[in-house]
DNA sequence: GCGATCAGCGGCACG
DNA sequence: CGTGCCGTTGATCGC
């Protein structure tokens, strides 16, 4: 008998009343479903979130091992001395099993928390304002906004070029690798079957990868190198400056 | 002052000595780096683990808000009695400040694991045991192993029909999307470059997305389901019984 | 170190 | 719901 009794109406209060849990013990743990993991004993932390997210830590990496999503249905119970943990999901048969043989800690909290986190600079940031001002890529380019939308919806910049011919811009907020090249072409290839006549293609990232740049040269489309920096606010893609969208406040 | 000494003692020696270091409260985040982020005030949790992971938590979802990778050097210090938590990758150019206004739990662990996490069912799994009977992908296929390795080391399997032609079969753990048959695209181009000679492509995976299979089979290419379950220690894939990697035990 | 790819990817937006 | 795709993707393995 390692876990008290004492502990385990904690975690038992936790589970049922969803309040967030927090545990730090020594504990088993397997999971089976859209795979089948095993991990032996170990010392580990658990957090059980009140809408049934169930991650499991080791005192290393940044990735849980183990984890259940949102909505899953957690129980506990004391056996053998040891405390079961086990999150389900029913519809995907999946489940979750931690088996603590010791507790150094647990914890149960009522968390407030209503806000919503900000990020800037994703893809969409890097799109929506090298749309602003295309000529950092090419002299003369113009965006059809509305044609992209009608399209295909995923085409991050769709724009004409000098001579009228239609040109798929592919953005990338880091390294363009084997896939972006993929992609691209599936969307040139996708415009030209629909207009029905010759389409450019351009990928835009900070760098692309040897084999990538082949490719692409192979397949007739063109690289273009954007730099940008998150945190300048005039102009943080570099070589764009108007109506970009203000940046977010940050303290020294 | 709403962090007292005490507390911000137990966070300082948690952070000095490396020791796992768990803190939920309520806090203000940013994150400056490869983007940028923000969050106002909410409650949250907050671990910093041995080797420099740091993550931030809301109380729902699976994923943490923001963090930082293992390495990271991490700082705190009480500032207007608020607890200010640094971590930072000077290589990388990226920080992450966390600032606690109250805390609720503080805590620091020694956390003892050697263990290391076994899965199976990847899609190494699947396609090592496929290789021991690609019958049920088509009938006298012979797989040509060291040809894989050496041809390029990312074909997940490389054989030989019965008309004596090459296949590049690439196997899926889940619905094969239209990246998958980009991907087999690029590898039976590279092996009919290299080998000067026609080449079958073959996706094995449990099920098909609708474009992924217009796609494909434009591409001159063919889909074959498989079905397994990580669980059917026997036959876990459906119709390949022979020299299976024997499965890990579960508990019922 | 970069490059390529998988992941029980998670999460989001759209149809 | 599935489909598609981004992510501060992370983690692994090969070079």
């Amino acid at each position: 008998m390692v876990i008290n009794e004492e502990e385990f109406q904690e975690v038992r209060k936790a589970v049922e009343g969803k309040k967030t849990l927090i545990l730090v013990g020594n504990c088993y743990a397997e999971y089976y479903g859209r795979a089948t993991s095993k991990i032996a004993e170990g010392d580990r932390i658990v957090i059980i979130k009140r809408d049934g997210s169930f991650l499991v830590h080791q005192n290393k990496k940044l990735a849980a091992i183990n984890y259940q999503p949102p909505n899953s249905r957690v129980s506990c119970e004391l056996l053998d001395g040891c405390l079961l943990l086990q999150a389900r999901n029913p519809k995907k048969k999946e489940m979750l099993k931690v088996l603590f043989n010791k507790l150094y800690y647990a914890g149960s909290f009522e968390l407030k928390d209503d806000e919503n986190i900000t990020v800037f600079a994703t893809e969409e940031d890097l799109a929506r304002d090298l749309m602003q001002d295309l000529s950092v890529i090419e002299e003369g380019l113009v965006p059809l906004k509305n044609e992209a939308m009608v399209l295909k919806g995923f085409i991050d910049i769709l724009a004409e070029d000098k001579q009228g011919r239609l040109v798929v811009i592919e953005v990338k907020r880091r390294v363009a690798t084997l896939d972006a090249v993929s992609q691209l072409k599936r969307y040139v290839a996708e415009v030209m079957k629909e207009k029905n006549k010759p389409v450019r293609g351009i990928l835009c990232a900070p760098s692309i990868s040897p084999n990538a740049h082949a490719y692409l040269l192979r397949e007739g489309f063109e690289y273009r190198k954007i730099e940008y920096d998150p945190l300048n606010k005039e102009k943080w893609i570099k070589g764009v400056s108007k109506k970009q969208k203000p940046l977010a406040e940050f303290m020294s």
